[in-house]
DNA sequence: TGGCCTTTGTGATACAAAGCACACACCGCA
DNA sequence: TGCGGTGTGTGCTTTGTATCACAAAGGCCA
């Protein structure tokens, strides 16, 4: 494990290493920044000041992909964050769904940063009777009993898990059986998945818990 | 920088990794969950198995602390439990303050997770002046301008940044002018923060957006 | 067109973390 | 009270990741 919350059980579909993955991201969002502010051209030394890293690890990262810059020059801001979001496969929209529909899910299916990020959330469940049948921001509230079927129906691809932490890892599991490969879980626990799915956790008391050590 | 979005410009208390710190509290966690389910006494097996790592790690881990188990015996739960807890500062509860209380932050004041675990909002702010003066879930938001004030007169030690990607640089600044060593950010982007204070990131687009790479 | 300046791409190196494997401690039981 | 079984603690090895440092590529200007 790389890190705490973060599980990657795929049967890599190549040897770049995790950690690399999961920065590029972030240089796709730099890269989005630096163009809205009229930037047409940038170094691996500014992007790693904006992102607070060194310029060698950028280029070593980029370097697994291919070869992007222009020496003397930098990269070409608009075409590195078209290949990257192409390599991430964030070339297109993806559907997604949410299963739990307290406090947390309503939270999460009103949360306005997924769709412009190509996330659609298209399906919700909950297993409350009360809950269920009921129209949230938009979205009818299934029964999980329904998941495969809608899963299927509507190709969703990516789910998210925000039911209390006794039920997730049975809800986790009832995803996989749909066939969902990635799982965004905001539960408290380490769910047990098959190789070829990835989780990943959200868990800001954890984040809280690790920052009071170094308090003095 | 270890992992994305996390940062920590501690003059570290010692020389331990800062991974380890990290998986401590899924060692509190899952202590407290045998506890509850009545174990005494628990192995690094068991616990890995509960974690999904590696026994041995475990080990290496809690060795850097102490010597905590009995051999062929295991660990009691228990005391384990509570010398993490001291190890981690969780053996006391922390004044927060939550920045930033458009949708998100209402979110986050108002939910449950965080007091059980001993961090207590305690004070919220805002800048709109539609929205100062209001009390949110028992709070009563203040002006940012009173931030020094408060955050002195309530001994707050963590501050949870809910505002906007625009401000939160600068709202970063003012909790750090503040005397806040622990920040907990939700917005899109890498704070500059200088050393002695960690900085937490929250952000499940990024997660979303690594995971999409391994979608086949 | 040639020389200078900049910044990439990458082998080599240094550093960090994870895992192995076993000596040793402790328990339980006869 | 001694012996078998179990599971810790840890030095050593392996694996993984970050950084260094420099050759080569490209742009620009005289």
């Amino acid at each position: 494990m790389t890190s705490p919350n973060i599980s990657n059980n795929s049967s890599s579909p190549s040897n770049i290493p995790e950690v690399v993955i999961q920065r590029l991201p972030l240089y796709v969002r730099a890269l989005s920044q630096f163009a809205i502010s009229g930037d047409n051209v940038i170094s691996s030394e500014q992007l790693g000041r904006r992102l607070q890293m060194t310029p060698a690890q950028i280029r070593k990262d980029l370097s697994y992909f291919g070869r992007f810059g222009k020496q003397g020059r930098g990269y070409n801001v608009a075409s590195l964050e078209t290949r990257l979001r192409t390599i991430l496969g964030l070339d297109r929209a993806w559907n997604t769904t949410v299963v739990g529909m307290g406090r947390l899910g309503r939270a999460v299916v009103s949360y306005p940063g997924f769709a412009p990020e190509g996330f659609n959330i298209v399906a919700a469940f909950d297993d409350d009777d009360d809950i269920v049948g009921q129209t949230i921001s938009g979205l009818n509230v299934h029964s999980i009993s329904d998941l495969v079927k809608i899963v299927k129906e509507k190709d969703i691809k990516i789910g998210i898990v925000t039911v209390p932490v006794e039920h997730a890892q049975e809800v986790i599991d009832a995803l996989v059986d749909a066939g969902i490969k990635s799982i965004l879980n905001y539960a408290p626990l380490s769910p047990k998945v098959p190789d070829g799915v990835t989780v990943r956790g959200i868990d800001p008391v954890l984040s809280l818990q690790s920052m009071t050590y170094y308090i003095r």
